[in-house]
DNA sequence: TTGAAAGCGCTAACAT
DNA sequence: ATGTTAGCGCTTTCAA
């Protein structure tokens, strides 16, 4: 039962007879070997279930190691689940693997698991960056060949590659369907902290859509939440107020969750929605939810398609790239502006 | 602009002055340093933005790598999102790091990534297994002192720790609930391949709650789907029958959503309903959406802290934990039995 | 076609 | 308090 040391080379060279680099020659199908030493190497691997360690060889060969690391706030948000997928699903037939961590938002524990990453000489680094982190201690690895990627927001204290969602011009045309079809009341449910790079952008716009309706601004419609509890709770605090918005933006899908259960709890359909990104189920809903939704598997597919053109030397200027978002009218934006019940 | 080597241990020491070891003993506050050199070798290192290289350190150190590999089916499912942040915050206070992939259900696929993260020497193993997947070579890594968890699904060819939901339990209590609100004709929407081990335990609790109460099992109810899509055509088709059922019990969470979708969309809301798993969302459907709720954080806690238990030197047997399903009644599962509408 | 020696970046074990 | 030597498991380089 004890743990017995695991094979390596050198062990199966002996137990083979020869050297070890011969083995190493059959396992890297590297220079010239006789097909007879080549037969006696795999059976002696597979008999003493030798595995290369692949640490080893990386410290030799000297190059980046085959990961791609990866941080995310929420490793249980679906959005962020998306992107994960949209990048493992291009990175994966140049036989990189994804180390992942989620930062919960938190700046300090973003810094720990990039130098985490930076220490394991990962290929390639994709970052959503905490509110307040600095980036500048990764410029250096950039100069030095390392692909480095933000996603959903723009780093800070660098410039280099980005792929972010049309916020702006995506959430002003979620508010100007909703004023379109009658409202100039509209409350705008944003997430945590305020200085969010997504929720600025997607509050300007927002914005944007009323200036252009010439409606004016009322501070007090706008409301924040951490998580979907919360966001229920400011919901029900904003339509129990006496001047009641007739209509709600949500500003991520998790707030997008907290307005529909809320309004579903206390029976408000004649509350018109309308929510940034998608969620699941919306067209279920009643009435089904208008979003404006995001492409996340693609936002994370750019990501890494970008920082693979990196590695390949791609050495022209840092882009942004915006990927679109799309308006899609299910119907709850669209909902009476006077008069409650259906 | 040309990737310039990255400083080494060496290169911070030639820069102080001292030897490479000397500079060890400060990053890893080994033994004793005068406070002056430590001064000199820190500021050294945070000039040249030396990163110490934890691939060479295991390989010297010999013990296994300070991470976790985590095979799962797919990165964007909800359900093994959750699974995966129970796992990251159980292991997070011992250093350890994530190494995911997806293996899409793929046998070879599985294959492929467990033996790219034993050849990483990860710390911990934790496997959804793949139907076809056979686990006997990882026999021997487990002998050698490797924790191996299977999660979701317990694996073939080997006996080691598994954390499963409560499948059997909880199909039967959510299927009981829908016959003791008169339904006799209940149609079973499971996902594929047909073997999959939580689909043919929930149809077994599916199967015994019938017997329980005298109903006599209709094969043609049950029906099967790869995605969303497929459970709306496979839903839409079962109803579409001359003698359609007068409930359903979707097998997972993806099925449910097919359910759910296909009945919103065909205004068929007198259709009962019970899902295996929870949705977002769930409680805001008219009719809220019944679900036997799986815990899926706590299935990965519960697989986390089992590996851990065994990496500190627990040697008891293999166990099977079960981690308890809820049944979650929220109203769909008591539609009336007869008649239309609402 | 094969092997011996050196070395990747780091640390354990022993000096000093 | 610091340095030296050796070696982790592998590959590169050069020689046979």
């Amino acid at each position: 039962m004890a743990a017995s040391r695991r094979p390596t080379l050198a062990d199966v060279a002996r137990e083979v007879g020869v050297s070890a680099k011969t083995v190493s020659r059959v396992l890297n199908e590297d220079g010239p070997v006789s097909a007879r030493t080549r037969e006696h190497v795999l059976a002696a691997v597979a008999e003493l279930g030798f595995q290369p360690n692949l640490m080893a060889r990386n410290i030799r060969v000297g190059g980046p190691d085959t990961t791609i690391g990866l941080v995310i706030p929420d490793l249980a948000n679906p959005f962020f689940g998306a992107v994960a997928r949209g990048i493992e699903d291009t990175v994966r037939d140049r036989g990189l693997t994804l180390l992942m961590g989620s930062s919960a938002d938190d700046a300090e524990r973003e810094r720990a698991l990039t130098a985490q990453f930076l220490a394991r000489r990962v290929s390639i680094l994709i970052v959503v960056p905490s509110v307040g982190a600095d980036h500048s201690d990764l410029k250096s690895h950039r100069t030095a060949g390392l692909p480095v990627v933000f996603l959903d927001r723009p780093g800070v204290g660098m410039s280099t590659d980005s792929v972010v969602s049309s916020n702006r011009a995506g959430a002003q045309e979620g508010v100007a369907h909703l004023i379109a079809h009658g409202h100039r009341r509209i409350g705008f449910v944003g997430d945590l902290p305020v200085k969010l790079y997504t929720r600025r952008e997607r509050l300007a716009g927002y914005r944007a859509a009323l200036r252009e309706a010439d409606i004016p601004y009322d501070r007090s419609l706008v409301v924040s939440a951490h998580d979907q509890q919360g966001a229920e709770a400011v919901t029900a605090q904003l339509l129990e107020r006496p001047d009641p918005p007739t209509a709600l933006f949500a500003g991520n899908n998790i707030m997008a969750l907290g307005i529909v259960a809320e309004l579903a709890r206390s029976k408000r359909k004649h509350v018109a929605v309308v929510a940034f990104d998608d969620v699941s189920l919306a067209e279920a809903l009643e009435p089904a939810l208008t979003v404006v939704a995001q492409a996340p598997e693609e936002i994370g597919r750019s990501a890494a398609t970008t920082a693979l053109a990196r590695l390949d030397g791609d050495r022209s200027r840092a882009r942004t790239i915006t990927v679109p978002t799309r308006l899609v009218v299910r119907g709850s934006g669209e909902q009476r502006v006077r008069e409650g019940g259906r």
